[in-house]
Parts: C-alpha cells; structure tokens; sequence
RNA sequence: GGAGGGUUCGCCUAAUGGUAUGGCACUGGUUUCGAAAACCAGCGGGAGAAAUCCCUUACAGGUUCAAGUCCUGUACCCUCCGCCA
C-alpha cells in the first residue's frame, strides 16, 4: 500500500507507475473518497470530543438535575456519532478498495515493457558449457538415473509432483548446506558485499523455519492475494498455503516498531513453497521445473529506507555468489514494468543457463518492495529523531532446489548419461563424485 | 477434541464503572578526566506549524453520559486430560 497523503501529493506518479505496470486505477475517484473520509473522520472526532468533557463534567457535577439534562444531551449526541460512523465505515471500506488496488510504483531504472519479452539483461557470467553430444534435458536424465520419478507421482499425487531419490536428495541437502554456510558467515558476506561494491553494513542472516500455513488474512498484508487461485486454500481452517517463505518471514513483525539501530534485520527461511499453477496449463510440464511443491531457501530483509536499494545489490550479489560457487552460467535481468510484481518497485531475476533446454531459465527472484508491505503490515522504524516510518523490505531466493537441481544436472551431465557432482557439494556427499 | 486459567508499554506492574499507575530497561541532558552513581527530562499510535484533539488495556461487537473493569463472540498463550510423530 501506498501512503495516501504521497499518493495525493504525486498524482500523477502513482497514475504513471500503474500505467506502466499495465494496472488500471482511478486516481480521481480515490482522492474524491479521501476528502469525503476526512470531512466525515473530523465531525466524528468533534463529537466524541465532546461527550469526553462532558462525561467528566458529569462524574464531577453534584448537581443531579443539571447531570440529568447532560446526560439526556450526550444521549443525542451518542445516536447522531453512531450514524456518522456508519457512513464513515463504508467510505473507509470503498477508500479501502481502492488503496489495494495501486500497485507500487516502479523505480526509475526498471525497463518499461509489456511483459517478460522488455526484460533487461544487465550482466552475464560464466562459460555455458560445451558438449560433444547433445545435451538432454533434466528428466530424461534424472529417470534413466532414477533420482527423479515423475510417474509415480502423478499416480499417487497428481500432475506437477516429483519423487526425488538417491543422491538427488543428499544434493539437495548438501545445496542447503552450502547456502546456510554462506549465509552465516559473515567473512564470506564482507567479501560478497565488497566484490559487489555495496557499502552497507554486512551481518550474519538468522536462520529461520517457518510456517507453511499462512492466515489469508495476513496474505492480504503481504500483497501477495492479488491471485487467491494460485494458491491452496483451506476455508474450513481459515488458512492458505505459502506459496513462498516470503510470506510468513515478511510478515513475522507485523505491528512492530524497531529501533532505527536495530536493523537492519537479515532471515534466512527454508520452508516448502506450495503452487496451483492455475493458468499455466500445458507450460513447463516435463520434469521439475514448474512444481506444485518445491523446496527454497529464502532470504527476508528489514532495513531502513536510504540502505533498502544497496541491501537489494547486495542480496543479489549473494544469489550470484552461490552459482558462481556451484560454476552455473547465469545471467542478471532487470525485470520490466509489466512482468514486475505488485507490491515491488524494483525486481531482479537471475536466470540460469539449462543446457538441456538450450536457454536461460529463472532460478532466483529479487523483490524490492519498498515501504509499501511494511505499511500494510503496519511495521515501522522510529528514526533516532524519533519520526516514525515504515520499513523498507527486500525478500530474494538464496536458492530455489528443484530448479538448482535441473540447473546443476544439465550442466554437469556426462556422454554416458552420469551427472558429475559439483566440487563444493562433495563433502556433503560422502566424497562422492557422480551421480550414476 | 474436552476442562480450567490468562492477555494492560520491550519486561514487570497498578487501577470501588469516573477517563490508563508505578518500577526496570532504553534515549537525551546535567555532573565527571572518563565511567558508575545521582539528578532532570522523554519514553503506545495518529492528525497538526502549534495550541490542542482523537485513538490505544489481544481482536470484534454490545450495555452505559462514561468500560482495562460488566455482557457476547473470536484469536492467541498456559495448565491438565485425550490423541499423536
């Protein structure tokens, strides 16, 4: 959510911001409202005011007669303030609507387009590797190895469900391993932050395991109801699925004021991350790409406004990091207007080289959101001046495993159909050194 | 799932239905070579340039001129029982 007194000063912002991220809002109709919300806020206030002095006067007043007369008054006065908050409610609820409705505006060096195809390639790395045979695709590798087993699945659980075996399971382990050592060091994060050239304060991320169950209501907080058929429900429990760790991480200070010294507050969450895939039908349906169920790694950071865009640098830097330890081609994209989240104002993928495909593929997010979930889920900052603001909330995949696993198998797949295993995931591994 | 108890500032705590008390911690200041101690001030949120006003005792309603306090519902926490990895 935006601020509305921002939104009424920058009309005209916000208007462009909404155009740009292909989102139709009546700016005009929300001011209007707001006046209407203000006006009616104000009498109310002068009422209530009132009945609070002379409730005082009454509990001090020896006079019954006078007393009777007063209380007869504040009487009235009581009836005419419920009807106006009756008004005032339904002009809230319909203001509300609205404010919901405005997404957050993109930053001034996102790339405007109308979907994925305006994406920006900002950066590349790494040798896509070369191949004396034609390189397959993860499952056709991952079910002559039998560390994937798709059919079983669809059997027991459906379309879009995977066993993961034998050593694809301990690699996954290994991979979460690695990241969470990563992620707690916080020698190896200076370095990050300095070959970066991010000049913020570097710390270690607390490791956290959260739920997976969310309360509808709190999605709302997090911005991320915008499309409830994507996510599984359970109404008879008043309860959701996450669809990421995002969403019960970002929302673990709901209501909470920090102190401007404490942040900035870094998580790690791992948790299981739950999809319909309602409307991609038919897209993406071999193998483990595109999953109803998949495990991730997922960092949440609270920090404060003028660090929020360099903790994002950051965060991408460490997403570079890990594939560049796991020797994964990669590629960084700005991500355009119309491709962008909602509740983002800037937006980093970076996408990964899958040979099997013969392209890059997105394996890691980086939503920069600004003020705008911390100011639905009402988690501020007092300024060492005292102001109070929202914070600033940046949320990235450290890594994503089932499309890790598709990355790391493709490129390290072998003529004789064996996947090599990555040096840093050896030791994990019991020493191994591939898969077959 | 059943029974009981509870929820007031970061922590603790007070409040015959009469308009949220005090302590600790914290922040700033005085003092000090510096610190500790002591003393002074601030310390739930919002609007406002300010005066001031409104809101705030888990949440949502209700009764009342007036609700932390009485009533109803919900959430969460604790204890015991049942079930359970």
């Amino acid at each position: 959510m935006l601020d509305i007194k921002f939104i009424r000063e920058n009309k005209e912002i916000v208007q462009e911001g909404a155009k740009k991220k292909r989102v139709e809002i009546d700016i005009a109709k929300l001011v209007a409202l707001d006046d209407e919300r203000l006006k009616e806020l104000k009498e109310i206030e002068d009422l209530r005011a009132e009945v609070n002095k002379v409730s005082n006067d009454i509990a001090r007043d020896q006079d019954s007669a006078l007393k009777i007369q007063l209380i007869e008054e504040m009487r009235a006065v009581k009836e005419e303030i419920k009807k106006k908050e009756e008004k005032l409610k339904t002009t809230i609820e319909e203001w509300q609507k609205i404010m919901l409705k405005i997404p957050n505006i993109p930053s001034v060096d996102t790339p405007e387009g109308p979907d994925d195809s305006g994406n920006q390639v900002l950066r590349s790395w790494g040798e896509k590797p070369q191949f004396s045979f034609k390189p397959k695709e993860h499952y056709e590798l991952g079910k002559a190895l039998k560390i994937i087993d798709t059919e079983t699945a669809a059997e027991v659980s459906g379309a879009r469900f995977a066993y993961l075996k034998g050593d694809l399971v301990l690699m996954q382990f290994a991979l979460l391993q690695m990241c969470f050592e990563i992620l707690t060091n916080e020698e190896t994060l200076k370095k990050i932050a300095k070959e970066a050239n991010v000049s913020i304060d570097v710390s270690k991320f607390m490791p956290v395991l959260p739920p997976v169950f969310v309360r509808p209501v709190v999605q709302v907080k997090m911005a991320r109801f915008m499309t409830p058929e994507e996510h599984y429900m359970f109404p008879n429990d008043d309860l959701m699925l996450i669809g990421s760790a995002e969403h019960t991480l970002g929302s673990m200070h709901m209501g909470k004021i920090f102190e401007e010294r404490e942040l900035p507050i870094r998580y790690v969450g791992y948790s299981t991350a739950f999809r319909r895939e309602a409307g991609a039908a038919g897209k993406d349906t071999n193998g483990i790409l595109r999953q109803h169920q998949f495990d991730k790694l997922e960092m949440e950071v609270f920090s404060l406004p003028e660090n929020s865009m360099q903790e994002q640098n950051f965060l991408v830097a460490i997403q570079e990091y890990v594939l560049k330890t796991l020797g994964l081609p990669y590629q960084v994209v700005a991500v355009c207007t119309g491709d962008m989240g909602f509740p983002d104002t800037r937006q980093i993928d970076v996408e990964t080289w899958m040979p099997g495909q013969n392209k890059y593929r997105e394996t890691h997010s980086a939503d920069y959101t600004g003020g705008f979930q911390a100011r639905r889920l009402n988690t501020r900052v007092r300024r060492a001046n005292g102001k109070i603001e929202p914070v600033h909330m940046n949320d990235a995949t450290v890594i994503a495993i089932g499309r890790a696993l598709i990355a790391i198998i493709e490129n390290y797949q072998q003529a004789d159909g064996s996947i090599k295993i990555p040096e840093v995931l050896r030791k994990y591994m019991g020493g191994k050194e591939f898969i077959k």
